[in-house]
DNA sequence: AATCTCGGAGAACAGTTGTTAACTGCATGG
DNA sequence: CCATGCAGTTAACAACTGTTCTCCGAGATT
């Protein structure tokens, strides 16, 4: 299936990286809408036109790099729900699968918090669908957990969208926190996913 | 003590809140790094030389925007805390008084949001400092209720910081939701604010 | 009434931006 | 082996940017 690729392609695809790479290494001191083609290709070492090889505009750009900031983490995320109960252990395997994200991608966590909320529409329409989507998945796995007995569809959606937000919301946190804070930081979002633990453990309780 | 402007210090604030205003409504559509001088100064209809007279640059004007945007809620939120207990109560208000102030402040409410984690440093660090205030305020109200008793001084801290980010999320999910979903997105914010008190009122349940 | 202060205007500056058009050279498929 | 496709280049474009310096005129001060 994996059709070796054409010394030309792969060529085109590693400039293509190579402008990913840039553009998401300036992003780390301004926003996406700032950014300009010509700051990207300049740091690349490549004429300005050569951009619109591979990408229509900025905001293309930006869509691209949600790809690849999120894509890679749904396995992981999915994988670390199935493989722990709603508990102490849980809740430490999530915060350190964060702790461990920033540490090695800082840059694209960076991106994700910085344009959730920025300037350019087609990125945060594209992060919100991916966090949308990790949601669902949390919510799916949920569902499958005994802890859920009972529960409408709707609150274990809620519930799952607390739990995304909440991870969005640590790792920026762990990104602005210095070093020597990152485990008091790591300790306190343990201590909210406790809460929240303890709140749906007790969901049912006034019925 | 309020000893009345002379005409020309009127003049003078008057043109520097038809700056901030017409920044305010310029960034809704982009971020605050990529937002120009001149753009500021040609929708005020003002020379752009006429900026330096009130800001040293953007992120000046960015510092004052926030100032503009939080600093009446801070009276605002401590009175509804007071006067309501941990309950649902407290909750329909909460989540009423955000809805409130999105609806008459929707650009102030978008711009914070988008500069919480934007790409100026200076406007980051206000908006951060702001929020840790509020998050204070809020825990001092919460350890002179009787729920709080037994709690540790960090725990609550934590608690009034989930309060704090989660009415923050709250706000910005109210303004990308279309008008017809607001009822929805304000539902679902009393019931993650519900999930919340449920697991205050059982922290010290297992110790 | 004469002087001072200072918000704003005007013009000019060197740089920068996105986008166009026409080109070059090389991997590719027939 | 040759013609085609296409990633990347070069040059030029009008438009725009932040910042400086000089000046003006009207409110404030004495």
């Amino acid at each position: 299936m994996s059709h070796t690729l054409g010394i030309r392609q792969a060529q085109k695809q590693k400039t293509r990286q190579a402008l990913l790479d840039a553009a998401l290494q300036l992003l780390e001191e301004q926003s996406l809408s700032s950014l300009g083609l010509r700051e990207v290709t300049r740091a690349v070492g490549v004429a300005p036109t050569a951009f619109y090889r591979h990408f229509r505009d900025m905001a293309d750009l930006g869509v691209a790099l949600v790809e690849e900031a999120l894509s890679s983490l749904h396995t992981t995320l999915v994988a670390l729900l199935a493989a722990t109960g709603d508990g102490e252990e849980r809740i430490a395997a999530t915060v350190e699968l964060i702790v461990a994200y920033v540490r090695t991608h800082p840059a694209h966590v960076r991106f994700i918090a910085r344009e959730q909320h920025g300037g350019v529409q087609a990125v945060r329409s594209a992060i919100g669908d991916q966090l949308a989507l990790f949601a669902q998945e949390v919510a799916d796995q949920f569902a499958q957990e005994s802890e859920s007995a009972g529960w409408d569809e709707d609150d274990l959606l809620m519930l799952a969208r607390m739990y995304v937000d909440h991870m969005v919301m640590t790792a920026s946190a762990l990104l602005e926190a210095a070093p020597d804070a990152e485990e008091r930081v790591a300790a306190g979002a343990r201590r909210q996913l406790r809460l929240v633990s303890l709140g749906r453990r007790h969901w049912l309780d006034e019925r």
